[in-house]
DNA sequence: TTGTCAACGATTATCGATAATATTGCAGGG
DNA sequence: CCCTGCAATATTATCGATAATCGTTGACAA
């Protein structure tokens, strides 16, 4: 019988970064917000350095910003920021779809599962299951693409854009969405893989004003 | 009057980083080699914190990588992984080049100045220097850009191939590549987007056999 | 021979304390 | 009133020591 995790094998460093990750994905942390090694560590019945180390995370990935000796914030993203975010996400995303369409097209079903829980979370104007959703739909995507290197990257840049997303958007034409991302799902079937790069690409840039996707 | 910098500004850990990122670099530090966290500290006289955040840093751009309670080693790049980052680095540089053609042919000027030198390193068979100047050749690109996500993830990735062509690259048609990288050069004078992207992503990816580019 | 396990050595992970640094407010001089 | 410099404060950066973890070794039993 399988058996949950007994024990807390994952390092505190790494426990508090997904706690700060989360919240700050959720907006619980907002941009802007000071993040004080200190607090944290109390807070968090630690020590300052395991905290020390989840920001050196956090920050890799972009999600925080520190200055030396002057603190650290959750990030600030300005429109500016975002469509540089999303012209790169653009073109991982181009070369993500380009591979697996001629290499495993097969996972167009699951994308259209995928897309189905989208049309549902729009018709309920669940944007935060919206946007949860499309995130797995490029992840299920890059990661099928099996290029570590391009899902490493991605990855960063996914969370900061829908960290961005949670917070400011408050509704939008969702369903348009939907169709575009059906679209690519069914470019991945036919396994034509210049399409889907066009479709991927275009997807990610027209959106870049309302920051979804 | 310039002043030339008295004090070093720059923390431990910078330091530290900048120290082990030279040697892996060039070639003194090879893949698969292992730092110890008190050895170097105890060299670089230092105590093991700023160690462990220097090795964080180089961890999150690929170069080294750490094992839970085991310990840190030089990052080994099959011929499979680098191909890996070639595709990625191709896209980016294939936008680094589409944009930079439309907003800055300027620096086309700039780019023909590194060629000549990269022509005079291959002359001389000079591989070192060469892939230097080829670094700057590209970096250059993805500055003018002028967007800073590109140039954050571009240089990772750079950084990584980099470490591998000065170990594993002995003898190539350098000259090849300096015919290649003119022909970006003056599509970029032209201002010719859809060119310079062909050629950049083409580029980049022809160069994966020999690891360079 | 093979498997189990305790003890050991090497190394990382974490801790609590101290040092260094930047910011702010305020006193005093111009 | 504005500037300069100093003290107080908040916070990060670094330190030295201890705890926890993993791989290995050797004894011993199956």
């Amino acid at each position: 019988m399988p058996q949950g995790p007994v024990l807390n094998r994952a390092s505190l460093s790494q426990q508090i970064r997904d706690a700060l990750l989360e919240r700050i994905v959720s907006g619980v942390l907002k941009p802007g917000d000071r993040l004080v090694e200190l607090k944290i560590a109390e807070e968090m019945q630690t020590s300052q350095a395991p905290v020390r180390e989840a920001f050196r995370e956090l920050e890799a990935i972009g999600l925080i910003e520190s200055q030396r000796n002057r603190g650290t914030r959750v990030r600030t993203l300005d429109e500016n920021k975002l469509a540089e975010i999303y012209m790169v996400r653009a073109e991982l995303e181009a070369l993500a779809g380009d591979i697996v369409a001629t290499k495993a097209p097969e996972i167009s079903i699951k994308l259209e599962k995928i897309v189905e829980r989208m049309k549902k979370a729009a018709d309920k104007g669940d944007i935060k299951k919206f946007v949860i959703l499309n995130s797995e739909f490029h992840g299920t995507i890059v990661h099928a693409a099996g290029n570590d290197t391009l899902l490493r990257v991605w990855e960063g840049l996914d969370v900061n854009s829908r960290t961005w997303v949670n917070i400011s958007l408050t509704a939008a034409d969702l369903h348009g969405f939907v169709d575009s991302h059906f679209e690519i799902a069914n470019a991945i079937a036919k396994g034509d893989a210049a399409e889907v790069r066009e479709l991927s690409w275009g997807h990610v840039r027209e959106s870049i004003p309302s920051g979804l996707d």
